[in-house]
DNA sequence: TGTACATCAGTGAACGCGCGTTCACTGATGTAC
DNA sequence: TGTACATCAGTGAACGCGCGTTCACTGATGTAC
């Protein structure tokens, strides 16, 4: 019926795992969920059914690894965030200390080329969870979820930022608050890129350059 | 049941509109649609039954004014568009053309609140609307949603950096550009402010006054 | 002034759907003796 | 080496729900004569 590669589901049935071996159908969930996340962009497509039908299971089955549907949307959310602090951490650490400015650079870059890569998840990542008081209808962003995950990945701008001031390649008198303008400009680029594709956008390495000097107020 | 306002359904029944006045149902769908999507944060919530159940009338008497569900968002969707830059014009119009910067500033701050005040409508404004193919669960955004309304917006923007530089006040020689980056990091700080609240924010109002100068390329 | 009638602004019941979740179950896999 | 048995990794049917949408309808409102 469709010819998308993965909201068709999985023809067949997917063979049982041995003994010992049932947290394999656990990463198995994630990582189908994630992929369905990613094709269609909406969590609220990734179903429990869905996920189900994808990986050749019975619907009920996921409750053996998960509580609740939220529960396995926020087993997405988690390992996004591993990925995403992989790719810095692996961006970052095979620059030598001495290029600071060269540093930041790239791992502006690889934040950014996350973004573009994967941007349906993405914004889930950063989206707003909305958790409702049951039976009511109303709902809050939960906010801090992840806290911990985000500002690990923001301490790699920090420190770049810190690195570069060191060296004078950088004016910046408050790191901290630099970098928050900095990370705050590569969300919005991030996300406005995806999401308004027809605006007459600059070449986007460059956006990226010209920011990274702007609010790191790199010398030039 | 529910103690917040909007979420539990308005008690008394609407009453019928007379003859030539069928309209003002279909503004009273628009601005309920509007508050249950400020009260919810999703647009999943917003369903034809619950603003039915909300206006006071029957659920099928939406289709006298919407062909169906997604029409419905994307009056919404422009009739938020629509308060956003009146917002935008009504801040800006006020300023003499001899305060560029002031004026700069003023709408630059104007936006923010626009989205600090309606964080729901302002992200559904600008979020991605996954359009589907019939029978096909995968979703692409669709993108130049509102491009015009949005490029009117952004105009404002250029017109206050051309404006600056052309007194002298900005060193901007590509205001489009600088344009481009400063509306890139609103959007970000908008997002990211109501989405990790708990991240220690410097104080908002200077924090926007430090892009628009870092990005405008302000003179001190 | 009275009245038949068109139309406007809706209503109420019903449909089929996919969803989250529950429940009792099953059958292969390994283990104790 | 054989076998009873516990447990692991699931299954299949069923529930109740809210949803978008359809359909035939209704009753007040205005209008033509």
């Amino acid at each position: 019926v469709s010819t998308s590669p993965l909201p068709s589901p999985a023809p067949a049935r997917r063979s049982r795992n041995r003994r010992g071996e049932g947290d394999r159908l656990r990463a198995d969930i994630v990582a189908t969920a994630t992929e369905l996340l990613e094709a269609t962009g909406s969590p609220e497509a990734v179903t429990l059914r869905a996920v189900a039908r994808h990986i050749g299971i019975a619907a009920p089955s996921i409750y053996a690894h998960f509580p609740d549907r939220d529960a396995m949307h926020e087993a997405v959310r988690d390992a996004g965030f591993v990925d995403l602090i992989d790719q810095l951490d692996a961006a970052t650490a095979g620059t030598p200390e001495s290029e600071p400015v060269r540093s930041l650079h790239l791992g502006c870059r690889t934040y950014l080329r996350f973004a573009e890569d994967r941007p349906n998840l993405y914004r889930f990542l950063f989206g707003p969870e909305v958790k409702a008081g049951p039976g009511t209808a109303d709902g809050q962003p939960a906010g801090g979820h992840d806290l911990e995950s985000g500002l690990r990945a923001f301490q790699i701008l920090v420190d770049g930022i810190t690195a570069c001031a060191d060296q004078g390649r950088s004016a910046s008198t408050e790191p901290w608050t630099d970098a928050t303008n900095l990370w705050v400009a590569l969300h919005g680029l991030a996300l406005l890129h995806d999401c308004v594709p027809l605006f007459p956008w600059p070449e986007r390495g460059e956006q990226v350059d010209q920011l990274v000097r702007s609010l790191g107020r790199l010398q030039p």
